[in-house]
RNA sequence: GGGGCUGUAGCUCAGCUUGGUUAGAGUGCCGCACUGUCACUGCGGAGGUCGCGGGUUCGAGCCCCGUCAGCCCCGCCA
């Protein structure tokens, strides 16, 4: 299959099946060992390494010549015999090192300049800086780590177009160049040349597109889409990314979360990891009551208590007069964190500080009692009520609850990095579910949509809908896995009168609304089934399956986190008559 | 928009604490030697805008201010 006019195999395929056959390679020059009167060359492809044996028994005078002047990732095609080795190999996992190509010929077609970024790492040498590899990308896509991240999110991708097409799901593409409709994000906009001053954007998601064809009567509708995000970044997070986005007619959330759970099944078994199925569900408040988070990491306990009913009168005043503003006490209790040092106890108190909390307030359970700053803080009455056993260590925030959640969500998280804290396993997916509809916005104290203004209130809700939209549930629910978000979906609205009821509330005037959304409402209108779906944060799934630590690592071309292209320079000026034709003027 | 870390040879880093002769190491590169290496080995050599700009000082890689770039976090973002 992989035979070409250039080569009969790749090099990193060679094993013992092909000894004593003669074979014709082509690959870059990974290492070259020159002993004098003897050349060894590691030549690298995509499937990795195999070595070259050069040797004047076999090998013509002007190979001997050519071998012995490569230089590091140069392009050779050789012609050989592949031999068992004289030595058993040393690294036994490689099956191509059991095996070398005794070389007949040689020819550079791809001589290369010294690398500036080096491609083959020495053990336990540093990674060039991220500027640098990012900069020299092709010398940087070319380690085999990355080629390895590359073929998995190549795997990946097929294993979820193969599920979903199992599944019904019809694979459609939806434009890039779309109508500006913000969901919350800023949009990329794209200037028309055709129409003065009127723009087209890039989508932040296919969400209506995909919606309308639900009503064009597609009934299962999936996509691998690119969207565009012009937000800052973070180390798990791009400008633009891609998603694993579905749609799915005549669905109820459990049908839609069964499809995510069954493609994530065969994503995971994708990259050698067995899921238990039906995933766990929580409440949203469940889940900041017990752990902070509308993300938790279930692969610990480490469950928040609320210690509010253990407080004592000799708890300290702190504690008291926040108990009667309406504060609680909560906090987690650790078994086994009495052997914590100091120091991380105070690294666990710097989080919770830095997440809002007044400080944390700390106890260790010894062989004589409880012990630390804590028992003045929570009082002995508390702790003896608490009980608890040797080893145990408590940690607590005083705090509304907005603020003992992130301060013990920024704790556990940090706890379950620390060494000797226990796994209950290695792998935790759970859905999030009955998220509230509507947030209050920080700064104007005005009702924002929890998600996107297209879910579907709880039927059980809609009608507070007017009364108490703070209180409305959605039908709305998030994958979760080791603390990760790994995509969120809902059931839509579907009743016209209902989205414009919820535009209408996000202070959309009537106007606006035929302006922005009318092509969805008269979509809505023309007869649409009850409709949801989900989209998945493909980028951030390969990125965990590759064990990688950011999202530059599984993708081919990355930006910084300035949204910067550094390898091809992107963006860039462009001329002023390119600007003009655009209809455009750039200011200084 | 805010905070933090980093920037010295092609690459990875030391030097900065306490300003002072010619800025070092490993690796890569170049040359020589070497017939079973696999991080080959040995010997020799070249290689520096100490990110950039300004300031303090007799003197700045080192101190101060500004700025640029990369990374991480908060805000933001599904």
């Amino acid at each position: 299959m992989s035979a070409t006019a250039y080569r009969t195999h790749r090099c990193g395929a060679l094993s013992r099946a092909e000894v004593g056959r003669q074979v014709r390679l082509g690959g870059w020059v990974h290492r070259r060992r020159d002993l004098g009167g003897l050349v060894f060359v590691d030549l690298r492809d995509r499937d990795g390494l195999v070595q070259l044996s050069c040797n004047p028994a076999w090998s013509p005078a002007p190979v001997m010549e050519r071998a012995a002047a490569l230089g590091a990732e140069t392009v050779v095609l050789v012609t050989g015999t592949v031999q068992l080795r004289p030595e058993p190999a040393r690294d036994a996992d490689l099956t191509s090192r059991e095996v070398e190509v005794h070389v007949t010929g040689l020819e550079v077609v791809g001589p290369a300049q010294t690398p500036a970024i080096p491609v083959a790492r020495k053990e336990k040498e540093e990674l060039p800086a991220e500027e640098l590899r990012l900069r020299h990308r092709v010398l940087d896509l070319r380690r085999p780590e990355l080629q390895a991240n590359m073929q998995l999110r190549h795997r990946l991708l097929q294993r979820a177009r193969q599920v979903l097409t199992e599944l019904e799901f019809l694979e459609i593409e939806t434009p890039i160049l779309t109508k500006p409709t913000p969901e919350g994000a800023r949009d990329y906009l794209v200037p028309s040349r055709l129409h003065p001053q009127e723009f087209y954007a890039l989508p932040q998601s296919p969400q209506i597109y995909k919606q309308l064809l639900m009503v064009a009567g597609y009934d299962r509708y999936f996509q691998i889409a690119r969207c565009f995000r012009d937000e800052d970044l973070r180390a798990d997070r791009q400008p633009e990314f891609t998603q694993i986005d579905l749609e799915a007619s005549f669905v109820s959330p459990d049908d839609v979360q069964n499809v995510v759970e069954q493609v994530l099944l065969e994503l995971w078994q994708e990259a050698g990891v067995q899921v238990d199925r039906p995933f766990p569900r929580l409440g949203y408040r469940e889940a900041l009551e017990q752990y902070g988070s509308d993300k938790p990491d279930l692969r610990f306990g480490l469950e928040i208590r609320d210690l509010s009913p253990l407080v004592g009168h000799d708890a300290a005043s702190f504690v008291t007069e926040a108990r009667a503003a309406g504060s609680r006490l909560r906090g987690i209790v650790v078994s086994g964190g009495g052997a914590f040092s100091r120091k991380e106890i105070d690294g666990l108190a710097a989080l919770a500080k830095e997440a809002g909390a007044g400080g944390l307030i700390w106890a260790r359970r010894a062989a004589g009692g409880w012990e630390g700053q804590g028992v003045k803080a929570a009082g002995s009455t508390l702790l003896e009520r608490l009980g608890g056993s040797e080893g145990d260590l408590l940690l607590a925030v005083v705090g509304t609850d907005a603020v003992s959640s992130s301060a013990l969500h920024a704790v556990r998280t940090a706890l379950t990095r620390l060494p000797g804290v226990k796994r209950l396993t290695d792998h935790a997916f759970c859905w999030i579910v009955d998220f509230p509809l509507f947030e209050t916005d920080a700064d104007s104290g005005e009702h924002v949509p929890a998600h996107h203004p297209f879910t579907a209130p709880h039927p059980a809700d809609l009608s507070q809908l007017k009364l108490d939209p703070g209180s409305c549930r959605a039908l709305h629910y998030d994958a979760v896995y080791n603390g990760n978000e790994l995509g969120s979906g809902s059931i839509r609205i579907t009743d016209p009168a209902v989205q414009r009821e919820i535009f209408s509330l996000l202070g959309l005037s009537e106007e606006d609304i035929r302006r922005r959304f009318g092509f969805l409402l008269d979509g809505l209108g023309a007869g649409a089934p009850p409709h949801g779906g989900f989209a998945l944060g493909f980028d951030r799934i390969v990125m965990l399956l590759a064990g990688a630590t950011s999202l530059r690592d599984v993708i081919a071309f990355p930006k910084t986190t300035a949204a910067r292209a550094l390898f091809e320079g992107a963006p860039a000026p462009v001329d002023p008559a390119d600007l003009r034709a655009l209809h455009l003027e750039a200011k200084p």
